[in-house]
DNA sequence: CTGGGGCTTTGGATCGTTCCAGGAGTGGGG
DNA sequence: CCCCACTCCTGGAACGATCCAAAGCCCCAG
């Protein structure tokens, strides 16, 4: 036989094999048994050190891998984790899902698994988890859309179907799923004692609907601190639709109405608007009018003189779902917990 | 047996069964053998309609799927392919890379594929396709970053394992892999002439650095669209790094120097350094300076007049690449073959 | 010398599917 | 009446790994 050089340092011969090595293959190679072999690579401490060198140059020299389906098949376990991808939402929520994404990524890495992305087609949110579910094609899912009022999470539950959400489960106290949050209000309380520490007693809020959790958990954060201050806030929140235009709107109106000196935004988005409306007057974000955003995007990065913004520690919250998703796939299982963690403030030019 | 009413219209049974149902049972259930049940799944024709009925029946009441592992193995298909996700450049092409993922999945969905995710940890391009190869979990690779003079494409060809490339074989002109990309030089060419156009007749450029090819190729697009009218190009055009910074700077010094009315430039980021300068200098772009940016991304959308920028088609790309992936895999094999696709012209308030 | 216990190693069965070769039933032509 | 072709269906083997029970080996106490 032939040798081919491996310039890589990994397996030389594997370069040009018709089909991969299997366990026989090594076992044949390095004169034991195909269960000697899957012990030197599962279970090494059941092999004499001898023979675990043996085996394990046998396995080096043919460049041998187990194969995943066999593995799979047998153990019943993918070693896979399916993340479904929300229909087209190609807004500041997507920036923040896509950061989520690599943490998600590079640390099931580490876990030793890895991520399946799918998509469900319409607006049903169950949409895609069947499937995979029933063809036992992942080992557990991560649900991150729980603002739905998750019927994920009911419908994953009553199929005992494993998996960890990246959002509370707003509706239900009782939830027995492990779940990992950011902490919403904590940043713009955060965000809010900032711009109170440099000065500014009237401070106005422009978040999400009313029917929003999330818009409503950030926005009590707001109104937490300038109460701790003593100070109102009545006539200092607005409440709309997430979109550059509303944002801008809004903020048009509050400076008319209440003449607020800074705003503390439920999203990038939003904080967008009110730069574009203090352009349009001639006033300049940071010096006459202090501006914060939720989630640093992107856009708060690159815009004018910088958008000081409220940033969620999504590699924390990756490691945190990866954790929780061992704890959930060992044996035995560990019981459910819920994780709040908190965000830090990116302060930029707008403050 | 009990009957559970199925509230989805899907798998009444399965819901609460221990395991799942599989062949045998589906079999047992009909009155035939597995390999009949098999059929029933893969090649309906095979079986008389009335057997057919009969098996398709127990599988709706059994909520039978196959098993993926088990299919997996027979097979030697996983039906999966591999996407690295390359290491954190929290930058405008992540931006780009999201809205890919997002058609690649849709896509790879209606063909009967999974993207699974995997990330490379260090600078290495090679890292963890390897083990993915090796292990038979995916059935094929999409490569996205051929800029680095795809040492990858190299590897994998050599490894004889299947892939598509989203960019062009920039190196070699004779690559034998199957490829999608964007016009770029088409993208920039629109952008010039749609400022050529609207009456500017000295219009400058900001790309990267010469040794980036999709940079000098966009940059081509620029000089060819200005020389087809007889315009020079001398003095206008500036290559820097990828930053807000450096835009602002290029542009700030192509002002003084050479008076242009317009920009294009080779990303949104250079843009909106631009948009910056003008902003310093009380310029107001799209009354006073055009500016055109590339990608189409978030920051062209909320930026304040809004950023005209060339978009890429990444769900036609995305079609494409999944097109190539099923003539690849395919049996026969199909002959590998590149494609151009041509970007569009998003216009806003910058020009 | 025998037997028990710990350490290593082994062969067979199994996971759930698809491939393969062949068997049962039907109908038509010689 | 026989044989062949055709349709439809079946049982056994295979994919490549791990689980399980048990066998071989070695050493020491009885």
């Amino acid at each position: 036989m032939s040798r081919v050089s491996g310039s890589s340092g990994h397996a030389a011969q594997s370069a040009h094999a018709g089909s991969p090595p299997t366990l026989a293959n090594v076992a044949e190679r390095a004169g034991v048994s195909r269960q000697t072999v899957s012990n030197a690579v599962n279970n090494p401490d059941l092999l004499r050190a001898e023979t675990l060198v043996r085996v394990q140059q046998a396995i080096e020299e043919l460049g041998y891998l187990p194969n995943r389906a066999a593995r799979n098949l047998r153990t019943r376990a993918s070693h896979l984790v399916g993340l479904r991808l929300s229909p087209v939402q190609e807004g500041t929520a997507n920036a923040a899902m896509d950061r989520f994404v690599h943490s998600l990524v590079w640390t099931s890495r580490e876990a030793g698994y890895h991520v399946l992305l799918f998509s469900g087609e319409g607006p049903d949110p169950l949409e895609g988890y069947d499937d995979l579910l029933r063809s036992t094609a992942v080992d557990a899912f991560i649900v991150t859309d729980t603002y739905l009022g998750n019927p994920q999470a009911t419908w994953l539950r009553e199929r005992r179907a494993p998996f960890v959400a990246f959002g509370r489960p707003w509706g239900d106290a009782d939830a027995q799923h492990p779940w990992v949050d950011v902490d919403g209000a904590a940043g713009t309380e955060m965000a809010t004692r900032h711009l109170l520490d440099k000065g500014h007693e009237r401070i106005a809020w422009i978040g999400w609907r009313k029917d929003s959790r999330i818009g409503e958990d950030r926005r009590s954060g707001w109104s937490r601190a300038l109460r701790e201050r003593g100070l109102s806030t009545t006539g200092l929140a607005s409440r709309v639709e997430d979109t550059v235009w509303s944002g801008g709107e809004a903020s048009a109106v509050l400076l008319d109405e209440a003449q607020p000196t800074a705003f503390v935004c439920a999203s990038d988005t939003l904080a967008m608007g009110v730069l574009r409306t203090l352009a349009e007057r001639g006033l300049h974000p940071g010096r006459d009018i202090a501006v914060v955003g939720f989630d640093d995007s992107q856009v708060a990065q690159v815009v004018h003189p910088g958008l000081t913004s409220v940033r969620q520690p999504l590699e924390e919250v990756a490691i945190a779902v990866v954790r929780a998703l061992e704890d959930l796939l060992g044996a035995p299982p560990k019981v459910a917990e819920g994780l709040l963690l908190t965000p830090t403030l990116t302060v930029r030019g707008s403050s």
